[in-house]
DNA sequence: GAGCATAATGGCACCGGGTGCCAAATGGAA
DNA sequence: TTCCATTTGGCACCCGGTGCCATTATGCTC
């Protein structure tokens, strides 16, 4: 087992060598049980593998820490929010782009929401893991910085696509919260209300 | 040793019980030297302890966290931000109030802007403190979103006010990166261009 | 079927941040 | 001097995370 992320598409599926004994997915099920039952800091690493049926040390095999058991494949993910972006129109307003993809991005099928929700709730709401969560957001600004800056004509370290991502995160987290903290509303249509707002720079109704 | 933040206001000066063998600033500063010499997460917290001549545990009682240490007077310093809040007029429009604002809450005395400088590299450079960052940038938004919700006429936690405030940070931090990045450039000028933006949803320019 | 190469497992020892507990040290006040 | 309030710091402990390595499981070759 080289790296730790979603293998490469290219493995062959038969190979020397012993079974993985579980998968993330598997784990992953695992835990969320348990961090429902007593919550994400009140479970330990060694409680998720021991359920699981795996050491602990195994655990760490298959996330890098406690704290990424909880973000499924968002890292992979990523790659469809960029061909996304690479399939706006060039003459569409670029925060008008950011506003249609980061919708579609966060589109969930309905029979998932419910774990989507606990999933989110998690992440918002338990300080070790919103702390967390900066780290992984990196990786999504990233993909929005890049884009603004190809629509700019700029590096995508410069301020302004760095701002604009930094922007669409955080009004995107608005969202999610606003979501979270009511029920009966749609995700989407609270992410499309939050940009849109940021596009016109929080003025006018 | 009740709490651990900044002493109340109203305590006595001389109190009965042993005195105090340190001081937030003092520890601080013993760290900074460590941060510097051996980097953040290579300077142990028995380290910087042995280092102020104090035991691991009383450190503790200093500071809730090693993050914690490169915070300085952070918190107290948002009561100032909320003052400036409090004198904007009432007729300018709110996103210049928040741009006027945030310029003014980040500006420093020129003697210290190194400091400041090295300060918020540790922040957004070291992943653990960028992690913990997200936390304490919390009691920031708080303090923008309830400004805005004020300007609104919403609750501080309806969606605009905290999209607001989620965005005017996101843009600041964008403002501050851009900032480390270059030398000769002012703070404030970047964080002024950066939340212009903001204002004006990202367009013409 | 034996042996070999390959790969995953999981135990162990270790590190470091953080906490609860508590006896000892400090210093003002009666 | 005694008493009380307060801080100190050592100790044991928990937990997340890592390096190391012998063990186990599997496919392939002879």
């Amino acid at each position: 087992m080289e790296g730790i992320g979603a293998k490469a598409v290219s493995e062959p599926s038969v190979r020397p060598g012993r079974r993985r004994s579980t998968s993330q997915h598997e784990l992953e099920a695992v835990a969320f049980e348990l961090f429902e039952r007593e919550g994400f800091d009140a479970t330990t690493v060694d409680a998720i593998a021991k359920s699981a049926g795996i050491g602990r040390r195994t655990f760490f095999r298959y996330f890098e820490s406690k704290n990424d058991v909880v973000w499924g494949s968002f890292t992979e993910q990523l790659d469809h929010m960029r061909e996304r972006f690479a399939q706006r129109p060039a003459d569409e307003p670029l925060m008008e782009s950011v506003r249609a993809v980061v919708v579609e991005f966060n589109r969930v099928d309905p029979a998932e929401v419910p774990k989507h929700r606990r999933r989110m709730e998690l992440i918002l709401r338990v300080p070790a893991l919103q702390a967390h969560s900066t780290l992984r957001y990196g990786d999504w600004r990233a993909v929005v910085a890049e884009y603004a800056a190809k629509r700019l004509g700029e590096k995508p370290a410069a301020l302004r696509p760095q701002a604009i991502a930094y922007a669409a995160l955080g009004v995107s987290l608005a969202a999610y919260e606003h979501w979270l903290a009511e029920t009966d509303l749609q995700l989407c249509d609270v992410l499309d209300e939050a940009l849109s707002e940021l596009a016109r720079g929080f003025v006018l109704g």
